[in-house]
DNA sequence: AATGAATGAGAGTTCATTCAT
DNA sequence: GATGAATGAACTCTCATTCAT
C-alpha cells in the first residue's frame, strides 16, 4: 500500500511536471511568434508547431488565444514587478524613485521582446491589463506618500506617475528598433531630467 | 466647342467633388468604426455601410484596409502637426517648447478618438508611421538647435525628445478613459515638471 | 432618366433572380446531401460543392447549418400543407378526413426524400418544428369540430390526432426502405382500419 | 495451489464484478447525457466524467461512441421486449393484442427517457436497429397468426403492424413534452380506436 | 463610377480516439 | 486495468477582395 501510494504520488508529480513543461513550451513559443508576427497574425497553428505539440493540446492549457496572450503578458509583467518591488523596498524611501527607474529599465531591457508584444498589441485588450498599469500604480503610491510628507504639493500624483511612466515606456520602446543606449544611460537621462529639469530659457511663457 | 469643353470641365469638377465627398464619408465612417471596434474587428462592410456606399466602391478610393487606416491616421496627424507647427513658429525660440506642449495637448484633446485609434492599433504597423513620430521629430529638431546654442549639453537630444513625447502621449492616453483633467492642466503639469523637476529628496542615489 | 431608372430596375430584378437561383441551388444540394449523409455528417463544404458555389456564398443566404435545415424542412412541409389544405377544403366536411389521408400520402410519396430527412434528423431540433406538427394540428382542428357536432365523444381529440398522424407517418417511413406499396394502398389500409377497426376477437379484455 | 487458484478465482470474480459496475455506470451516465444533450452533442468526456471514470477507461468497455449508443438502446429495448413478451404470452391468443398495447405503454412510460433517446437520435443509425423494430415484428407475427385463422383478410399484416406501432410510438412521443395522460388512458384510447374505429360520417368517400 | 453577390483561403476550435505511464 | 494528456483531422464560419453587371 505504501509503495502503491508512493507510486501514485510519483506519477502525479511526473505528470504535473510534464504538463508544466508543455505549458512553458507554449508560452515560450507564443512569445517568439507574437513578437515576430503580432497578435492577430500569429496563428495557434504556428505557435503549437513551434512548441512542437499538437494543436489540440493548446486548448488543454489555455481557453483561447486571448487567454494565452493575457497570461503571457501578465506572468511576464508580474515577474518583473516582483523583482523591482522587492529590490526597491530594500532602499530607504528617498532612494526609492531612482531605484524603481533603474530597476525597471534594467529588467525591461532583458525582456525587450515581452514589452514589444505588450506595448504593440496590448492596447487592443480593453485596458483590462496593461504593461503600464503596474508601473503607474507603483509610482502613484510612492508619490502619495511623498505628498503626505509635504512634498510634491504642486503635483497631481496620479498624473505625475503617468508622465514618468510615459517617459520610461518611451525609453523602453526605443529598444524595439535599436538596442542602444543601454538601461544605465536611459536611467541616467531620465533621472537627470527629473532632478534638474530643462534650462529656464527653454520654458519661457508670457501670459 | 467652347461650351463643350466647359461642360466637360464642369462634369470633371462635379465628379471630383463627388469623389472627394465619398472619400470623406469613408474616412469619417472609418474613424467611428475603428474607434469602437479596433482595427482588426472593424470590417470593410461595416465601414461602407456606415458611409452609405457599396463595398466595391471602397476599393475605388483605397487600395486596401491598411491604406485606409494609414491614410486616416496620417491625414489626422498631419493636420494637427500643421496647426501646431504654424502656431509655434510664431513664437520666439525660447517660448517654443511651452507652445508645442500646450498646442499639442490642445489639438489632441479635440481629436481624442483619432489618438485612441493611433495609439491603440497603430503599433501593429511596423513602425512605418506612428502618431508619435511627428512629435518626436519636432522636439528633436528643437533640442538640436538648443544644443547648438550650448544648452542641454548633458542630454542626448533624441532621447530627451522621446521622453517628453512619452509624457505627452501618456497624458493624452489618460483621456481614453476619462475626459478630465483638460489640456490646460495637462500642459501645466508637464511644463512644471520640466521646469522644476522633482524635489532632490526623492532623487538621492549613493554610488 | 426614364431609361436610367428602368435600367436600374432591370438590374435589380436580374440580380434578385440570380440570388434566388443560388438559394434554390443550395436548398436542392442540401436536400441531396442531408438525405444521403444525415444532418450531422453533412458538411457545408459538401453542400456548396454540390451546389457549385463557394463556401462563403452559403453564409450570404443562411445564417448557419441549422437555419438551412430548418428552412429546407419548413418550406417543403409548408408546400405540402398548402396543397393538402386547399384541396381538402374543397370537400364537404364528412369527406375531409379521407381527403386529408389520401392527399397527405400522395404528396408525401412524391417527397419521400424530404420526409426521410425530416423524420430522421428533425427530432434533434427541440420540437421547435416538426414534420408531424402540421399534420397533428390539422387533424386536431378537424376532430374538435366533429366533437362540437356531437361526434367522437369518447375521444380526446388531440390524442386521436396524434395516433392517426402516427399511423400516417409510419406509413411514410415504410417508403424509406421500400417504394411499395404506393400511396393509394397506404390510404386504403389506413382508412379501412379507421372505418372498421379490428375484429372484436382480437380485442378481448377481461377486467 | 488450491488456495492460490481460489484466490485467482476470487480475484477474477472481483475484477469482473468491478468491470460490470463500471460498465453499468457508463450506461447510466450515457443515458442521462444522451437524454439531455442528444447523441451528437454528448461528448465522451462528459459521459465518463458523470460516470466518474477516466476517459481512456471508456474504450476498455465500448469500441466507440456508436457502440455505446447502440448497446444502451438495445439493452433497454430488449429488457422491455422480454417483459412484454413473457407477460403477453400468459394471455390467451384473443387477449394478446390488448395485452401488448397495455404492457408496451406501461413499460415505455417508466422508460420515457430511453425512448426519447431512441426516437430522437436512433433514426441516424442506418436502420440497423430501431426502437420500433421489435414492436413491429411482434405485431406482425400476431397478425399473421390471425390471418392464418381467417381473420384480417382485408389487411396487409405488415402494414397493419406498422400502423399500430406508429400509433403507440406517437403516444409515447407525447410524453417527451408532457407526462399526461398516463399509460392507461393511452392504451384505452388506442384500443377504443382499434375496436370501434371512427364514426362512418367522418369517413365518407365518393368514387 | 458604383454596386454587392460571390469567392475561398485561412482562422479558431472541438472531440473521438490513442497510448505512455 | 485504469488513467488523462496528447493528438490532429475535420469542422464551421469570417471577411478582405474581386468582378460582372
Amino acid at each position: 500500500m505504501n509503495s502503491n501510494s508512493e507510486t501514485t504520488n510519483e506519477n502525479t508529480q511526473r505528470v504535473s511536471r510534464k504538463r508544466a513543461r508543455t505549458r512553458a513550451a507554449l508560452l515560450a513559443a507564443a512569445r517568439r511568434v507574437f513578437a515576430t508576427r503580432g497578435y492577430h497574425d500569429a496563428s495557434i497553428a504556428e505557435i503549437t508547431e513551434q512548441a512542437d505539440i499538437g494543436v489540440g493540446t493548446f486548448y488543454l492549457h489555455f481557453r483561447d488565444k486571448d487567454e494565452l496572450f493575457t497570461t503571457l503578458i501578465q506572468e511576464g509583467i508580474q515577474d518583473i514587478r516582483d523583482h523591482v518591488t522587492s529590490e526597491a523596498l530594500q532602499q530607504p524611501f528617498e532612494q526609492m524613485l531612482p531605484a524603481i527607474v533603474r530597476l525597471t529599465f534594467h529588467y525591461a531591457y532583458t525582456q525587450r521582446d515581452l514589452f514589444r508584444i505588450a506595448l504593440t498589441d496590448g492596447g487592443q485588450f480593453g485596458h483590462k491589463f496593461q504593461a503600464k498599469t503596474a508601473l503607474i500604480e507603483g509610482l502613484t503610491h510612492l508619490f502619495e506618500i511623498a505628498q503626505e510628507q509635504g512634498m510634491l504639493e504642486e503635483y497631481n500624483s496620479d498624473l505625475l506617475a503617468r508622465f514618468i511612466a510615459g517617459m520610461i515606456l518611451q525609453g523602453i520602446a526605443t529598444w524595439f528598433d535599436n538596442d542602444e543606449p543601454g538601461p544605465d544611460t536611459m536611467a541616467d537621462q531620465v533621472l537627470h531630467l527629473l532632478r534638474y529639469g530643462l534650462p529656464a530659457q527653454l520654458l519661457i511663457e508670457d501670459k
